[in-house]
DNA sequence: ACTTTTTCCGTGTACGGTCACGGGTTTTTC
DNA sequence: GAAAAACCCGTGACCGTACACGGAAAAAGT
């Protein structure tokens, strides 16, 4: 049996301590202007009564009208941060009853003068709240100074930088996610080598969260698979031909058995690579759950994703600050890490 | 940008559609006494103003209290239905604010007297809604009919039974669980024989949910496996010491690769078998995330685990009865499917 | 002792709904 | 055609809390 009937309110609170509601009012939301004699009163009663205010009433007549702004890098429909902007739309939704708006700003992940530039149009209308992707490490850290100084909450989701006033974390742990990975490309079969496809960056203290994936990865290659070649294949973001000459170079001599790995989520256009040579039994291990992505389990050309829900990592973040601006709630947990899924075509059509 | 400042009231509806708020209230609850062409009339002010009613106000005013009953088996903590139990308890909380208390009342799996006896007492005390894990056929169609029969909606959980006017269903598709933990099993390696170990049951209408998901590992094995022998290892329930013997028989001789796998979820069982005799290079697969069966994947007895969150799948029934009770919101889905979870000794740990 | 200031507190309205009540209209009934 | 019934609909009192406002009491100033 579960859930009381909470009959006590803030009106039976005053009777019983003999000042008016104003009075309790004023002492549960510390506002002062009570004598520390009444105060005293009322805390004692409400001790007593195991008073709880009701919620409901609270949010109703507190009009207040919160904000929160998500900075996240730009996307398409279908790729990997418009999974977490639907998570973040998904609760959106939910904080509008709260009197709780819900903002997405973009910046282009690979130019870091975007970035500068949405954080300032941030800090110029302040938020009660934010929520953060890292994706360049010394503006980040900059930006989240300054909103500690004004005292804005501020979340990190999907990667975590080092500072320590983070309100609180929501992503995948890396570095496992890495070692999971090796584990499920390499554990039983013996492969000649493994290509690692990379996407090459400008570097601009771009602080890139798949290289703790990566060091993971390579983590287990050394220590359980030190005969098997690991070879870096970098592709270049702007052709998509590039990938094709990569690979055929990278293919080319190769007798054994081979995997690739993508430490990103666009493992689909290494899948995309393989139907078209029509290549057998080469291992294909990917991240995340995009369409594409799981269209490539579906027709064979990829084996395991790894994926996380990062719509609901989204989620999450806004509602942990939703949670802490109206109900003054702490945070459960400061670092919440989520569950790595593991993907085949047995499951994924059921990974929603 | 997401979240507009709703501040459409029910007031400004009535003034528009020039009624009172009181006939707008009427409409929205489908309380009757109000002719058709005022009601179309409002209907229509809503749709332009984009009306929604706030849900607090709502939720303030109306004094209603709802009461949910969940029927579920027996449980001690730490086993399987435990997790559901713990579910519903999280999902009590929040809905306790709503003005709904949650209810857990439980049968003995194994005795169909008390689970008739558990569903007299719900009927004769009714409850706004029921969530119930059927595990006798005959008994919950019964059940379930006279609940119908009243108007009260019902949800099925882990397994659902044939008839079709349940509110909503949250399990896992125990076909396709058996046909994935056959891959999970058997891809890529050549099996000599697998040990399915099955506890008795006393047979009694009993309808073991399980038995699709034995029905999935068949097929799957009899497509991809021809060659690798089923043996069923029957165990008794009451006799722990049983397990001993009957595996020690069906291990007797074996030379090749073996498996064992369960498809309820007491795989530790065997790995507490496994531990005991110091076997080695015997391939363990079972179901679902107990804390036993975690420890055992994390010594090395169980490799891999499918799992489900029940403890959502419970959450997640309550709150669509809770939805509907209060908001009148419709199901989105009737039938839901929870994702399989693959779980090895490399993701257990985050998997909460 | 009489202002002036400060401190403390009660009152009342608003928040956006719900629902009982009762009064006015129309339709039925005899 | 009047009485009864059925049908519609507006009114207003809540629900439990937040907060502005203004006044009483106490402290400080002159």
């Amino acid at each position: 049996m579960v859930g009381k009937d909470n009959r006590v309110t803030i009106n039976d609170v005053a009777k019983m301590a003999g000042v008016s509601k104003g009075t309790v009012d004023r002492v549960l939301h510390d506002r002062g202007e009570v004598s520390p004699k009444s105060r005293e009163k009322v805390l004692k009663v409400i001790e007593e009564l195991g008073y709880k205010p009701n919620f409901y009433a609270s949010i109703l007549a507190s009009q207040k009208k919160h904000r929160i702004v998500c900075v996240i890098p730009e996307y398409v429909s279908g790729d990997f941060w418009s999974l977490t902007a639907r998570g973040v739309e998904e609760s959106a939704e939910t904080s509008s009853r709260f009197g709780v708006t819900v903002e997405v700003v973009t910046y282009d992940q690979y130019d870091v003068e975007s970035f500068r530039h949405v954080c300032n149009r941030v800090l110029a209308d302040l938020p009660s709240g934010v929520v953060v992707a890292p994706m360049f490490r010394v503006e980040t850290l900059n930006f989240v100074k300054k909103l500690d100084a004004s005292g804005v909450p501020y979340v990190y989701i999907d990667s975590k930088l080092e500072d320590d006033s983070y309100f609180a974390y929501f992503g995948m742990p890396m570095f496992q996610s890495g070692y999971l990975c090796a584990d499920i490309m390499a554990d039983g079969r013996s492969l000649e080598k493994i290509l690692v496809v990379r996407i090459e960056r400008d570097k601009m203290g771009y602080s890139d969260p798949t290289v703790a994936r990566r060091t993971g990865f390579m983590e287990y290659m050394a220590a359980h698979c030190p005969d098997t070649q690991i070879v870096n294949v970098f592709i270049d973001p702007k052709s998509p031909e590039d990938i094709r000459r990569k690979l055929d170079e990278a293919f080319a001599g190769a007798s054994g058995n081979i995997g690739v790995v993508m430490f990103n989520s666009r493992i689909h256009i290494v899948a995309e690579y393989i139907r078209e040579r029509r290549f057998q039994g080469v291992r294909v291990v990917g991240f995340d759950a995009l369409e594409k992505n799981l269209d490539a389990i579906r027709s064979g050309h990829v084996h395991v994703l790894i994926a996380q829900h990062s719509d609901r990592q989204a989620a999450a973040a806004v509602n942990a600050l939703v949670d802490n601006l109206i109900h003054g709630e702490p945070v459960h947990k400061k670092d919440n890490y989520t569950q790595m899924d593991i993907l085949n075509r047995f499951n994924c059509d059921y990974y929603m």
